[in-house]
DNA sequence: TTGTAAGCGTTATCAG
DNA sequence: CTGATAACGCTTACAA
């Protein structure tokens, strides 16, 4: 992975078309500066020694990389095989591209976070789902460059992304109350260290509160062994609600703190026999494009998932004229309950349904 | 996005120490060339002072960047919403964390390829569905940085991922064909620019070769006006199924050249009311994950999505010492047919549908 | 309008 | 084993 031959250099070019090194740099950064014939003749110098400006000498001597970094504190391989990180980050990159930055990712090196950080040259990190308990937030804030934190638990004065966890939730659960449901299973996402699972402030913890506010609204107490974790993706739902089943639970109900576990939940009901929504009710959470093609359409929890990537982006590049530094840089986004087709009313007398398990 | 305080430099570890700049770096970078005390004290006073190398800095000086770009023609935005991208970027995720290398996504800046690759600051490139027509296919081959062709049509010895294509596509139709199927709709990838359309190499018709061949054992002709094309993702499945139930065609089965189309298709002709597979069969292409999700569950063409990400890195850094420089780096990936639930013998009658449209 | 020269923060070369 | 010193390729005051 080296370079083939040596490319021209802005010297070479100065010195071909008789001029400065800065004069080139003019030409091609602020071509105002220079008469309208010497950058014509620069640049045609230029493009015949097939010259093109290093892009990272051009990023010392500058000290802006013009990118965005999007840390993460699981390897991408899983992260990607989470829908909705696709969706976040497609919406990190579109605001990326109207501010001109690039975009990279960052996640553990040979298993250090701390040192992909080290490695990486951004302008700006955005930091997804890091607990509170990652040390490698203390690196970056003192590393000085400027972050927001995504989906993680901030200090208030900390600039970050959040949603309205705690309301999404309490909407799904008094859905399912207000149709007569009052066996549920919560399935959650596991954190990525195990410290973080007690966190009062980590999502699975926000989330679970909003489920139990609305069913104790109704009289009904969610027990923690009707709470299920695993990792957020489709397997991680189908290993969950198995492990359920397993273990004798028999729900009318499943609340999934996210869309690809919810339809990974799907898919085990299915193979246990379980007619969705006549036998067992499932929302989401996250309201994953997929989520409207499931079979039935999944009704869940809409967050807005590129908007929160978007607005990352314009978080960490200063948030533009209007953002006022007195103010926190915290952004808290709504959520809401979207009905589609994988709930509906409790099965009036539960079917008999292949049980091998219990 | 400015560096707040101004950062520690080699200089002032230097200075603080009371050693060279070179000590420094070689406390760093090659330990055992130093005496192991000089090698604590450096390290005990730079992390005093909170200093961490600069990555840019040592970019330059190296002539290395750590980091492979992928580049796509489509803004990054649409592409993300197409899990085989997802899938494809989690391979090449794998193989770069393994050597050491960072990710960065190339796209069009400001609606310019050539512009994004001008500023990516990469050791090599990883092109995904780059048609040949693309000029800047040119400009990277100028530009003397390795880089490797996905998904697209490539000079014969260009490095290049290719998956075979036609056989796999060949599959998908024979299936249908032995289930008794004779009126075929092909959905179909559009290309990113209209030129490329015509390529006898593009992916499209590459494939459509394979379906039109399986069809042709069996005496059966796809014509042209039984082919319809779209973006590559659930919207553009739907859209093109219902534009050919809009058009009049009445097909058995459909053959979709991504799984996110035939997702998308699924979903369509059940809001038309169709079932699948009694009334309809679908076959898609990818091998998603998610394609064992739907339901039914989709009949496709498999590819090894991740294993097509894995192994371009692999080609782009040079392919490690096992490679021939004589042979062209060309890897071409074999694809297979998964029989799931969405295909079925042909309907012996056709059952009565809606038809508002036709 | 154009040129000069001093950085930017490392790594690498080559004496000591 | 250690330390000056020169690259690395570009930007940007400051001069002319």
């Amino acid at each position: 992975m080296e370079q083939a031959t040596r490319r021209a250099t802005i010297a070479d070019v100065a010195r071909a078309a008789g001029v400065s090194k800065a004069a080139v740099s003019f030409a091609f950064n602020t071509p105002e500066r220079l008469s309208s014939d010497t950058v014509a003749r620069i640049r045609d110098v230029a493009s015949g020694l097939d010259y093109r400006p290093d892009p990272v000498a051009r990023m010392l001597a500058q000290r802006r990389t013009w990118t965005v970094g999007i840390l993460t504190p699981q390897a991408l391989d899983v992260i990607f095989s989470n829908p909705y990180f696709g969706e976040f980050a497609a919406g990190v990159a579109t605001a990326a591209e109207a501010a001109g930055l690039a975009v990279q990712f960052i996640s553990p090196l040979h298993g250090s976070l701390a040192r992909a950080v080290d490695r990486a040259s951004v302008d700006g990190i955005i930091a997804v789902g890091l607990g509170a308990d990652h040390p490698e937030i203390g690196q970056i804030r003192r590393s000085g460059i400027p972050y927001v934190l995504v989906d993680s638990t901030a200090l208030p004065d900390e600039p970050a992304i959040l949603v309205d966890d705690e309301t999404g939730a309490h909407a799904a659960a008094a859905h399912l109350v207000n149709l007569g449901h009052r066996m549920f299973l919560v399935i959650g996402i596991e954190p990525p260290s195990a410290g973080a699972a007690a966190e009062p402030a980590w999502v699975t913890s926000r989330r679970l509160r909003g489920y139990r506010a609305a069913a104790a609204d109704a009289g009904i107490a969610i027990q923690d062994d009707a709470v299920v974790l695993g990792p957020a993706s489709m397997e991680g739902g189908i290993e969950a609600f198995h492990q359920a089943w397993a273990a004798g639970l028999r729900p009318t109900a499943v609340l999934a703190m996210s869309d690809a576990m919810a339809i990974g939940a799907l898919r085990a009901a299915r193979e246990l026999g379980l007619r969705v929504p006549a036998d067992l009710s499932i929302v989401g959470f996250d309201d994953l494009d997929v989520a409207q093609y499931t079979d039935p359409p999944l009704t869940t929890v809409h967050q807005p998932n590129r908007e929160k990537g978007e607005e990352a982006v314009r978080l960490v590049t200063d948030g533009g004229p209007r953002r006022n530094p007195l103010e926190p840089a915290q952004h808290q986004f709504a959520t809401h309950l979207v009905v589609r087709g994988s709930t509906a009313v409790v099965p009036p007398v539960r079917q008999e349904v292949p049980d091998d398990k219990a």
